[in-house]
DNA sequence: GTAATTGCAAATACTTTGCCACGTA
DNA sequence: TACGTGGCAAAGTATTTGCAATTAC
């Protein structure tokens, strides 16, 4: 286990969290895929399928999520998607409509100063946005 | 009934939709309303359920959604959202997370650019986008 | 020891489909 | 008439919760 793993728990201790096994393997395999994962994949997944239940999973993103450690994204399917909130790491989503393929874009995020605008403007609070293109890869056309 | 409801009809009618009772109060109501509805919403607005069942209008929907006519959102939301997709209109949309409330955002996409670039770059095909700020409205906080 | 966490199973929420009746073209 | 469309009810998929047992601190 490396030392982002760490850290990441680290701040799950701050938050309040206890030092679980299912913590621990569920923030080692959000990191090391790289990209969202849904509930019943992660549930699945070789790490925690021996882990622990699918509730228990569910019940630590809920957690995670609250404290902002993961992010629970939309991305058009009809199960949520969850990704660590790396702080100062932003990333936009390409995702086949086709396949279901997720890659975070690698531009930088041109939304920043219209937040920042709707953010004065409308005295919205904590605000953030997501933003995700979607179309057909080469693979698949 | 106003020009642009015939309008959109018209469109269905090429698309090779019949024109029924179901379709017009569908559009009209999602015109009327200006914003992304869900299933749920939709099939208990005053002019839907007296009109139809909800399987009816999801599957009207779904067809729309086919033919491009509407367009399914995420939003964050365990339920799907559905807009009118005008041609040469593109919406952002602001929401609260504290009541839900959903806007159009009014400042031109920023996005185009970037995904222009994608498109080149990538390949992708039928590229298209979805953004949304969320944040808590000025009432909420 | 105490409160947070977990597993299992049951309950919800939302979506999707089957089947036959009906209406539009 | 023929095929798209509609209603009703049932099935499917994903999420969420209750409660007793367990575990981290």
């Amino acid at each position: 286990m490396n030392q982002t793993v760490q850290d990441i728990i680290a701040n799950c201790r701050e938050a309040g969290l206890r030092r679980t096994k299912a913590l621990e393997e569920l923030i080692s395999t959000l990191l090391e895929s790289g990209r969202p994962m849904t509930l019943a994949e992660l549930a699945s997944s070789p790490r925690l399928s021996s882990q622990c239940d699918k509730a228990t999973v569910f019940r630590l993103l809920q957690r995670l999520a609250g404290h902002g450690i993961v992010r629970r994204l939309g991305l058009h399917e009809r199960a949520a998607y969850f990704a660590l909130q790396i702080p100062g790491k932003h990333s936009d989503y390409l995702i086949c409509t086709s396949c279901g393929t997720i890659e975070p874009v690698k531009a930088p995020c041109p939304v920043h100063e219209l937040e920042d605008e709707i953010r004065k403007k409308t005295g919205f609070q904590n605000l953030y946005h997501e933003l995700e293109f979607f179309g057909v890869c080469p693979k698949c056309a």
